[in-house]
DNA sequence: GTCTATAAGGTGATAGAC
DNA sequence: GTCTATCACCTTATAGAC
């Protein structure tokens, strides 16, 4: 940490702040704190707050949504392990940043400001996702299923569980974080055991 | 709104502004604002922003979790109706309260202090759905499945389309309400028996 | 580029009249 | 109970020395 740039010291101790307090809650003099240099210097690279959260809101982005089509355009040439396969990777790129998909959502709710541009210029392209559903749909390997749906349950029971740790953890186990670890774990084959059980067509 | 006396007004309108800004996004002046009084009378009634919050939190918990159960708890006597019942109001539910679970999310996972206890202070009892669960499994009607990853999965699916509404809005409809809020109502039906095909056995 | 000092405005909270 | 006026503090942002 000590051998980067002061720039990079910057934006490594704004993500921090930012993904963990949100805009509001987040403190230009934390930051620096954090990054072990003064108030003053943020607004020399950065020149407002307001700018600053900008760089680390697409940051979280990029961290996890075109990773999602990365994964998901996988090596595996089956169908099922591609679901595999991306499940594992997806829960576990989420739990290296558990915070990041609260942050994301939590900002596009309370800020009335163009943030979602960030999402729409990502220019996500799902047509491959939906043709590769849709040919094993008709190719009768899988049962009919609108793929949007197929896509958010896959994802749904990826993230949630993760980014509502707390709540899972205090009324599951009484707050055990041991437990509650072992249960994500075991939730990257078992999730995509329970799609594949759903989906395939014996 | 007006007929109501002051008390329950300041709580409408700081339920609306907590559950949209989050704790440190929310000013106490737009919280008088709303209610249409003098922000003087807040601390009046509630003595500090901090009070009034947990107030706030604690109705959001209230209109979540517990529902929960009292759901699953439901009339129907079949197993696959209960799940079919839960999901239709669940997701009903929150549609309703579409900002409650980031807003939950974001403060227990920004708020250093006690919210936790707010959850474990409701005591929720799952051990009469867990005892359900593995009745189904034991009298052969349901694959094995850990009680927990099934009831996460329920909720994961019924929640998180909600809660990350504007990233599922923009990515697959371009931020097209209309389509949106029919993929939701269709899943109403949907992902119960995605569910269902998962864990029944023929 | 980096610092100290300070400006300028906002925010929760209270005092005190009615 | 409800209001106006005001305090005390905090936060972002900038000026200016080095």
């Amino acid at each position: 940490m000590e051998d980067l740039n002061t720039e990079d010291k910057i934006v490594n101790a704004a993500e921090a702040e930012f993904i963990e307090r949100g805009y509001s809650g987040a403190r230009m003099q934390a930051i620096a704190d954090k990054a072990g240099i003064n108030k003053a210097l943020l607004h020399y690279y950065f020149r407002s707050k307001e700018k600053l959260f900008e760089v680390i809101f697409k940051l979280a982005i990029k961290m996890l949504i075109p990773k999602f089509i990365g994964i998901i355009t996988s090596p595996e040439t089956d169908f099922f392990d591609k679901i595999r396969y991306f499940v594992k990777e997806y829960i576990t790129v989420v739990m290296k940043n558990p915070h990041i998909p609260g942050f994301i959502i939590h900002e596009l709710n309370s800020n009335n400001s163009s943030l979602i541009n960030v999402i729409s210029d990502l220019n996500l392209n799902l047509s491959p996702v939906y043709k590769m559903i849709q040919e094993e749909i008709d190719e009768g390997r899988i049962k009919p299923i609108r793929p949007e749906n197929l896509i958010l349950n896959i994802v749904s029971m990826s993230i949630f569980p993760i980014e509502a740790s707390p709540i899972i953890k205090a009324i599951f186990f009484k707050g055990n974080q041991k437990q509650y670890l072992e249960l994500i774990e075991q939730r990257k084959e078992e999730v995509a055991e329970f799609i594949i059980n759903s989906i395939r067509i014996k």
